[in-house]
DNA sequence: TAAATCCTCGGGAATAGTCC
DNA sequence: GGACTATTCCCGAGGATTTA
């Protein structure tokens, strides 16, 4: 099903988003739902401000929420999503959201929310939005998803590394600063090394 | 080669600006 | 006026470069 509210901004809103974003979260839509919830099926609703994926069912009970980014995904529909990968549909398993949030972090959107609800599961894709304009809380999960990504990739978040994907500039070092000491006090990164000094601090997802 | 110096980076604290 | 956010200044740590 899909609903469009603010018809006018659509096209502007799906141009502006990454179609590779797009692309992935509407496969996944497709792949997780779960059939044996009947008079339901998967829901895209675009805002002016954002698109929002709504599967019926709710979050594998051995999937965690946070952890989502990066890891192997364990498929409802494994024939469906097999199909989808032979079609080039979708990426390869464990990837999509990688790739889902490794698009984000280039164009400098708003973080990707992720919202388990009583019955289903909700993906939220906001449209480009300035770092003046988002919440502390979209702050923070921003860079939790880029301490994910950075990670996956072999390598930390670092003060210039955050500031890059939020598009800010050298200027505005420290309110990098102020944000990566507060993503650490909601335990959602880490420092990498406590024993060593303040110059080229790095910081990684908690769990690792 | 070791010491001195310079440069870059990260972070703390103070202050200014903005919004309710 | 208070809370929050942004900016500026300053300092320490560590890498890079220069010099004796």
């Amino acid at each position: 099903m899909l609903r469009v509210v603010g018809r006018e901004q659509l096209h502007s809103l799906v141009y502006s988003l990454p179609e590779i974003a797009l692309r992935e979260l509407l496969a996944n839509a497709l792949i997780h739902q779960d059939f044996s919830i009947t008079g339901s099926s998967p829901m895209i609703e675009i805002y002016a401000d954002r698109i929002e994926f709504t599967n019926p069912g709710t979050l594998l009970p051995s999937k965690r929420l946070d952890r989502l980014i990066g890891t192997t995904p364990e498929s409802r529909n494994e024939l469906l999503a097999s199909s989808f990968r032979l079609y080039r549909i979708c990426e390869e398993r464990g990837t999509g959201f990688q790739k889902v949030v490794a698009t984000i972090e280039l164009f400098g959107l708003p973080p990707v929310l992720f919202t388990p609800m009583d019955n289903a599961f909700r993906v939220t894709l906001y449209a480009p939005r300035k770092f003046a304009n988002m919440s502390q809380m979209e702050r923070i999960e921003a860079c939790y998803q880029h301490a994910v990504l950075q990670y996956l990739s072999s390598k930390t978040l670092t003060n210039t590394s955050l500031r890059e994907r939020l598009k800010l500039h050298d200027k505005q070092r420290n309110q990098v600063t102020n944000l990566i000491g507060e993503a650490v006090v909601a335990g959602r990164i880490k420092r990498k090394d406590t024993t060593s000094g303040s110059k080229f601090a790095e910081y990684l997802p908690y769990w690792v």
